[in-house]
DNA sequence: GTTAGCACTCAGGGGCAATGAGTGCTAACC
DNA sequence: GGTTAGCACTCATTGCCCCTGAGTGCTAAC
């Protein structure tokens, strides 16, 4: 692959983002300055064809990327967008207008993002699991129920009510609390060691009180499964797409949407990397193979937090989506800090 | 408005309902044995349209329903129609095999009730505002810091950081707590009497521990604002519609479908009344002026806890929308009494 | 190796007629 | 006088044809 054939490549996708029709060698030569002709500019995407960057719907049509396209493309050839000063003022000062409580940081990130890159945007917010024991206290509630309000090193605090057996006094919980606490304190929660279960179980004799124990410590858990919540944004935005004039496709893909879980799932499997690209056929899940995906995972004093992510047509702007993402990731960070996160 | 001009009516608002298609007089002769000929049909069609119960797209084209014929038919011609005993056993089922935790219950509500009715399901969770003040407790975080567990009649549990203003320990403010709970038992969140506040303030003579006091107020009602979550279900199972294959109008849908605040006032606008349907015209938001809305509300103990909705198309099947509803809503009620509502 | 020229392809749009569902009106019928 | 058959008329939809224009692929000349 020379020089030219990459300053073609360069110059379909480019076009292509911005127009949204397949391109000819013709625009191409009267848009960019690579100082041939059409058809030397046709030979090279000839040749593009034959290696499996670009695609033709029929003969007779323009030009579009392939997955493989895009991918040489963002990995080599797009240059760096960076945000402007302008759009950082103007991106801190809706944060600054519109976010009050911390509730609100996710939505209004998720609302940004897609207002910003004209695509659906996906926040995954702080995972509780992935966060580390801190203690559990209870409340009286009443005779035969209390709250047992959990709370972990990254601030999250999670309550639930549950019964206590007939027999057990408050007293009985604040003592078992005390035996979870010293045994748990420092364990991530989804990863308690069995010698944790063991060291308590040798710590309370009452088999009735230890049954509770083992009930809250798992309910505890199970309820932070429901805790890593996905805010979503900007279906709108994104069927203002002109890929999206086509309302099968639109029921595709807001089928897609509606599947928090699998969502999640995508979004999870991408944990951790960085700043990632998914393009087309990447993409494991077939509902979106004509979709691309950037996420991004954000920190929190090096602990690991949640993932943003853009999801749009292939045709994206890969350089703007991954500059924001960057960006807002700083800016979540921030927030998360500043306001402290509480579940 | 005679008998037969009734029973056209209701032959016209059932075949447009099930066919999606304007109706023609030929058409009622055919499946309606109304015992006269599509003539007198067209007769009484035009005499419908002129009373405003019908409408005309262009000559030569059937009749459609317009609002007022909807208001007519839905008011008295309708049957009501009954779930099934098959029906009823397999939402029990879902619901069985579905909710295991109770914060899935309103989304799978949702979800169920947009499945039956291949409309738009709309779910408002229970309102911690509405609900009366139990109690609230301390726990200890760390030496700057503790946690504000507030819990109220309905069930609700919330949960906030507060700082210590410096000097103030633990222990007073276990007795600020002490303070509020007297002045505050009883109270519904979203109306504190002036006199709870003066009997608190004459009651906590520290300057600082009194602003912190009303801080820790004042933000915990603040928390239960973003808690009346609204869970909303089968926008694609409403775009496979016929009224949904233009785009355009997907796209107006879905704007109005992503403006959660709206979409909250609407139900709240309902809240309280029953069982009540919103034709058409009839809805004060222009978005959806060519759609209508069925909403109950749900009771736990005689307090008012929630709303559940179908929206849809008008040309919707109201005497199924409204028996699901009530339905589910005795289900709802239900479930909340079981698992107890923690917010 | 590059380019001009030319034949060929194909989607999209406009024009046009046929189709068919449906109305509205009139005159005949019971 | 209400009911109905008959008929002319309307209008959205469909299929068809043709044209246009953007674009390719190939060949021969530069």
């Amino acid at each position: 692959m020379d020089e030219r054939k990459q300053r073609v490549l360069q110059a379909v996708v480019q076009d292509y983002i911005e127009s949204a029709e397949p391109v000819g060698s013709r625009t191409i030569a009267r848009r960019h300055d690579l100082g041939v002709s059409p058809a030397t500019i046709r030979n090279e995407m000839a040749d593009l064809e034959m290696l499996g960057y670009l695609e033709h719907i029929h003969t007779s049509s323009g030009r579009i990327p392939s997955s493989k396209g895009y991918r040489f493309y963002v990995d080599g050839l797009m240059q760096p967008t960076r945000l402007t000063e302008e759009e950082k003022a103007q991106i801190d000062h809706w944060y600054r207008a519109r976010v009050k409580r911390i509730e609100e940081v996710f939505q209004e990130t998720a609302r940004l993002i897609s207002h910003v890159t004209k695509n659906v945007a996906l926040v995954l917010a702080p995972q509780m699991k992935k966060s580390a024991f801190r203690c559990l206290q209870f409340l009286p509630l009443d005779d035969r129920r209390s709250v047992a309000v959990l709370m972990t090193d990254a601030g999250f605090i999670e309550n639930r009510i549950v019964a206590m057996p007939s027999g057990a006094t408050f007293e009985d919980f604040q003592r078992m609390a005390r035996v979870i606490n010293d045994c748990l304190t420092g364990c991530t929660l989804d990863a308690i060691p069995k010698a944790a279960y063991r060291k308590i179980r040798s710590e309370i004799s009452d088999e009735n009180l230890y049954e509770a124990a083992l009930d809250v410590i798992s309910r505890a858990l199970d309820d932070t499964e429901g805790r890593d919540r996905l805010y979503l944004g900007g279906t709108r935005e994104m069927l203002s797409q002109p890929e999206f004039q086509d309302v099968e496709r639109v029921k595709e893909i807001l089928l897609m949407l509606e599947e928090e879980q699998l969502l999640k799932e995508i979004l999870h499997a991408h944990l951790g990397e960085g700043l990632r690209v998914t393009i087309g056929r990447e993409n494991d899940y077939k509902g979106i193979q004509d979709c691309s995906i950037v996420t991004a995972t954000y920190h929190l004093d090096g602990e690991l937090l949640g993932t943003i992510a853009v999801l749009g047509p292939t045709r994206m702007e890969y350089g703007r989506a991954m500059s924001l993402l960057g960006y807002m990731n700083e800016h979540l960070s921030d927030v998360v800090r500043r306001l402290g996160w509480q579940g």
